[in-house]
DNA sequence: ACCTGAACACCGTTCAAGT
DNA sequence: ACCTGAACACCGTTCAAGT
């Protein structure tokens, strides 16, 4: 309609207005397509009109990473720190789920923002009402890195930069090629083995939900186990393995 | 010497020779710096030569990737699974603390290079002598991450697209600002837990070398439980506890 | 005082003109 | 046939001219 058209132009343009545009872009048209340029031109203005409200790009990346951060759960109240620690690390793998750009925007930052502090804040209040020692939880929060926003560097994936496709969509799967078996055996084999589907599938046939849960409860069996030891640093002392406890098989 | 640049200029350009001079630039100047016309400049030829032995960026990097990732030491051959994944991995930090740009570069590839696959099959290979399955092993490479390569998404990483410029310098140190501990009391507190130089500092204050081993380690501890408790991969049955074996605790 | 078009200094890559 | 300068279609941002 004319007058709908003219009632969006004549909307003033607003940092948040900004934002959640620049979100829907990024998370329609992927995080290449974000350009100042681009952006202007969905929202019906000049280039220049974004740059009354944001100082740089870099300043307009900073505020869509704090929109898509403030779509994490809060904590559930009432689970332990094991409980209450893994439930919001799924809810942030759910958020950057929808927001797929996510992760490389918080990768290519130099600092973290204001969201992502309060985030990771919150979690290690979580840790510390656990029973966990300061010293500890600062160990684990640099052990667990990306995956306490819900990601972490996974070295197929295939999806990362393309168009969102689920991992149950048999068309995008590669077949493997003829001469990878015999250059990469290792890997072919491995690749068989979890691929319930089809064995010649790889990448796209892992179950993604399962390798992260996997990890992740990997990491928090292991420094529950490290709590319950009471350990402490001992990076001084030359000791290089961090579970040598007291109650080590052998 | 007029002669010497006469024969630097007539030394006809090869693939090996432009990724050689891709790799000094981006370990010098960094990956942003990094474009054709730079590239071409510091070879002293115009930029569609370039053309000729790299097919667009896209190859070019990928080739980069794999100089790096052919730097990284074999394995040692007489250790156990456990220490020859170790030596390994540390062997790439070391490959990728030379090469900065390397973890963003592999991060942004759609899929693996050769050098990759080849260095990620080897190790899988590790782990099968080792004793673990195919299954098993599928899993703990999904759980290592990008930490196989060498390097892991932290984030607190000050030093990933800033200059060289070791942990040890005190100049680099930024204080925390005056309001840090009132907003993130949390954050603020493991930041003085850990830091045995100066209360005062986060970031440059961690010992990334330290953390990097603590996670390693706490990862390899962990599977190396799970392959003597013989895991099998349950994740069609609901069973969520990935260390939920017989010599639990309680 | 405010807004904005043109311009600047880049980028990867295409393509046609020149040798 | 080969090489390469100019051009194309972008980019973030500056700046001065216009209202």
């Amino acid at each position: 309609m004319a007058e709908q058209t003219e009632v969006l132009r004549r909307t003033p343009l607003s940092k948040d207005r900004i934002l959640r545009a620049a979100v829907t872009l990024a998370d329609e048209a992927g995080i290449d397509s974000l350009s100042m340029r681009n952006l202007a031109q969905d929202l019906g203005v000049v280039p220049m009109a974004l740059y009354k409200h944001v100082a740089n790009k870099d300043e307009l990346v900073n505020g869509m990473i704090d929109v898509a951060i403030g779509e994490i759960d809060p904590p559930v109240p009432g689970a332990d720190w094991k409980q209450a620690v893994r439930e919001r690390i799924l809810s942030a793998r759910r958020v950057l789920q929808r927001h797929p750009w996510v992760s490389l925007a918080i990768e290519s930052r130099t600092a973290p923002t204001p969201a992502v502090l309060a985030y990771l804040d919150s979690m290690v209040g979580t840790f510390r009402r656990g029973g966990f020692s300061a010293d500890l939880t600062h160990h684990v929060m640099h052990a667990m890195g990306s995956r306490t926003l819900g990601f972490s560097q996974e070295l197929f994936d295939a999806a990362r930069s393309a168009g969102r496709s689920g991992a149950s969509n048999p068309e995008s799967s590669a077949a493997l090629p003829p001469q990878f078996a015999d250059r990469f055996p290792h890997l072919a084999a491995i690749a068989v083995a979890a691929s319930h589907d089809d064995a010649s599938v790889v990448g796209q046939g892992c179950d993604d939900q399962f390798e992260f849960e996997f990890a992740l409860d990997l990491l928090l069996d292991g420094v529950e186990r490290l709590q319950r030891q009471g350990w402490t640093s001992t990076r001084r002392d030359g000791d290089r393995s961090v579970v040598s406890g007291p109650d080590q098989p052998s």
